[in-house]
DNA sequence: CTGAAAGCGCTTACAG
DNA sequence: CTGAAAGCGCTTACAG
C-alpha cells in the first residue's frame, strides 16, 4: 500500500509550483496552454486524486452529508434513499447512513459524529406513528430536511400527499362504478391513517364502514368476515390502508365465493410491488412515490448547501397504479 | 449560521496554546492538572467539536468507509448494511452509501469519489446471479471486502452457508418424519440456487425431483400442481428456495384440499419475516442471518484498517426458524 | 509542564 | 503567466 500521489509529486513531475497544479487542475486563473497541457498529463499519468479533506478544510464544505433513518433501512427509507442518492452522488455528495431506530440517544450519538464529520446537511426520515420529532435537530448550523417524516417548524418538511392518494383511490372505485366503498385500515393513532382516511372521507362522504386495525394481511382477512355476508354491508369496493391489508382482504373473498374486481374491487395503498404484484389478483394500489420524494430531498439538500434558505411543508403528489384488482385483466 | 468553535478559540479563552488544547482533549502527553481541568471546562462551555477533517489529514484515516450495493438498496442489503453500521457507528466509523445497481461504469464512479474523499475501505454487497464480479476492485490502496456477493481472490469474501441451510431445512424435514422431501427453486442460473441445491441432494439424496423456476409465488402454485395429485410424486415435505415459492406452494396445497404441515411440512428460505409471517399457516424458513454478516463484515474492515490483513472466503452459518409450516402449532 | 514551529494536502490572494 | 507565502484546523516532535 505505497503513499497515494499528491499535489506535490505532481508539481515536482512537471516542474511547476504546487500553486500551478492547483491552478490547472481547478480551472482557476490564467495558465499557459504549454503549461496546463503537462500538467494535466502527469497528473493522468501520476492517477493524482485530490484529496477531498484537504479542499474541504478550505471550502468549509465536506461534500458529504448525513441520512438519519429511524425504521433500521427498512421498506420506506430504502427508496427515498435511493432517489436521494440518485441525485447528489452525480453533484459529488456523499451520504452517510445513520440507524437512529426511534432512540433519540443514538440519534444524537449520530448527529455528533456527523457533525465532527463536518457533514453539509442532515435528512431525517421514516415515518413515526404520531406528529411529535424524535429529536431536537434545530439550530445546528447546517440545514436538516425531514422526508417522510415531521420535523421542527423551522425546518424543511417533505411528505407524501396521503389525503390525495386516498382521494385518487376512492375515485378511481367511483369511475368504475363502485360507489358503496368501504375503508379497511391501520391503528388509528398513525397520522397517515387519519389523512388517508380524511380523503376517503372527502371522496366517498361518512355512509360506508372505515374499519381500523392491525397493518396485516390476517386484519384485512378479519375485517372482511365483518363486511361481508348476508345483512352485512357488503361493500362493492374497498380501499385499504396498505397492500397488505388488501392482499389479506382479496385472499378471503375470494375463498368467501366472491369475485374480485367483478364482486369487489380493491385498491390498496404503498404500491409495494412484491406484495402487489403477488396477489391474486394482483392489487391496483397508491404509490408514494417515495423514491421521488427521495430526489427531491437531494435537490432541496443541494440548494441549501449552497444557501437557499427553503423552509416549510411540503406535500408531493402520489400517483395511482392500476392492476386487475380494479380493472379485471389478468 | 454562525462560525464553528475552532481549537483556536479554545487556546485563547483558556489562555493556552493550541498545542496544549490538543494535548488535553486527545490524552496526550503531560499536562498539569489545573490547565486540563480549565480547558476541559472551556472546550465543554464553547462546544468544541474537533473538526474530523483535519483530523484525518495527518492520522491518514478518515473515519469512513464506503458501502456499495448492487440492488438498489434492497431487501438483502437492509440487514447486511443495519449489522455493518451498528458495528461501526461506536468505533466513530461512518458508512457512505452508494448505489451501483451492477453498472460497472456507475460503480467506477463511485469508487473514485469514494477515494477522493479518503475514505479507509470499501465494502460491496448485494449477490449477482453468477459469480463474476462486477468491477476490478483490486489494488486500490485500501481493504475491501465482499458481503452476500463473490470478490476477487485477494480481498476478503463473506457469504451464508448456503449449502449448510439448505441441509438444515431438510434435516428438519426429516426429523419430522418427512421423508420424501422435493426442492421447489428458483432459476439454475444463481449460485445461490445450485449451493442450496446441492445441501438439498446432500441430504436427501437424487430420487426426488427439484424443480427450477422463478422467485415467484406464482411459479410455487405451478410447481405444485405438477408434483401433486393421481399418479404424481406426491410428496410429504416441500423445501423451497425461497418464501415467496413457498408461499405459493403453501396456497395452492391448501386449495387442493391438502393440509399443511399434516399433509405436507414446507420449509422456506429467506425468513423475510413479512412474507413467512403472513403465509397461512407461517412458514418455517431458514435465515441466512445477513445482519449478523454485516456484523461481521464490520469487525473485519475494523480490523483490515488497523493493518490487520484478511483474505479469503468465509462462509457463515444458517439459521432455521421454525413456524406452523413445519410444526403445526398455530 | 508548556509553547513555537513544522507539517498534513490543499487553495488563494498577492507579487513579480 | 507563475511562484512564494499564508492559511484552513488540527497534531506532534522538539525546545525550553
Amino acid at each position: 500500500m505505497t503513499r497515494a500521489t499528491t499535489i506535490r509529486d505532481v508539481a515536482r513531475e512537471a516542474g511547476v509550483s504546487i500553486g500551478t497544479v492547483s491552478k490547472v487542475l481547478n480551472k482557476t486563473g490564467t495558465i499557459a496552454l504549454e503549461t496546463r497541457k503537462r500538467v494535466t498529463e502527469v497528473a493522468e499519468r501520476l492517477q493524482f486524486r485530490p484529496n477531498s479533506l484537504a479542499k474541504s478544510l478550505h471550502s468549509g464544505l465536506s461534500g458529504s452529508i448525513g441520512l438519519i433513518s429511524n425504521d433500521s433501512f427498512g421498506r420506506f427509507t430504502m427508496p427515498i434513499m435511493e432517489g436521494l442518492e440518485a441525485v447528489l452522488a452525480p453533484l459529488g455528495i456523499g451520504v452517510f447512513m445513520c440507524n437512529a431506530t426511534d432512540d433519540p440517544a443514538r440519534e444524537a450519538a449520530h448527529v455528533e459524529q456527523l457533525l465532527a464529520k463536518q457533514i453539509d446537511g442532515i435528512v431525517v426520515t421514516a415515518r413515526r406513528s404520531d406528529r411529535r420529532p424524535a429529536a431536537q435537530l434545530t439550530g445546528l448550523g447546517v440545514p436538516v430536511i425531514h422526508v417522510f417524516a415531521h420535523g421542527d417548524d423551522d425546518g424543511l418538511t417533505l411528505l407524501p400527499d396521503d389525503k390525495g392518494g386516498a382521494r385518487l383511490a376512492v375515485e378511481h372505485l367511483h369511475s368504475l362504478g363502485r360507489h358503496k366503498v368501504a375503508h379497511i385500515t391501520g391503528p388509528e393513532h398513525f397520522e397517515a391513517v387519519r389523512l388517508r382516511q380524511a380523503g376517503y372521507a372527502e371522496a366517498q362522504g361518512d355512509a360506508v364502514p372505515v374499519l381500523h386495525g392491525k397493518w396485516t394481511e390476517g386484519w384485512g382477512r378479519e375485517a372482511v368476515a365483518q363486511l361481508y355476508g348476508p345483512g352485512k354491508a357488503n361493500p362493492d369496493g374497498l380501499f385499504c390502508g396498505n397492500d397488505q391489508i388488501a392482499r389479506g382482504a382479496s385472499d378471503a373473498l375470494r375463498e368467501m365465493g366472491l369475485r374480485v374486481p367483478q364482486d369487489v374491487a380493491i385498491c390498496g395503498f404503498d404500491n409495494w410491488a412484491v406484495m402487489a404484484e403477488a396477489a391474486r389478483p394482483p392489487l391496483t394500489s397508491i404509490d408514494m412515490n417515495l423514491a421521488a420524494l427521495g430526489a427531491e430531498a437531494g435537490r432541496c439538500m443541494a440548494a441549501m448547501i449552497t444557501g437557499q434558505s427553503e423552509q416549510g411543508l411540503r406535500l408531493l403528489p402520489c400517483r395511482l397504479v392500476a392492476r386487475a384488482s380494479t380493472l379485471g385483466m389478468e
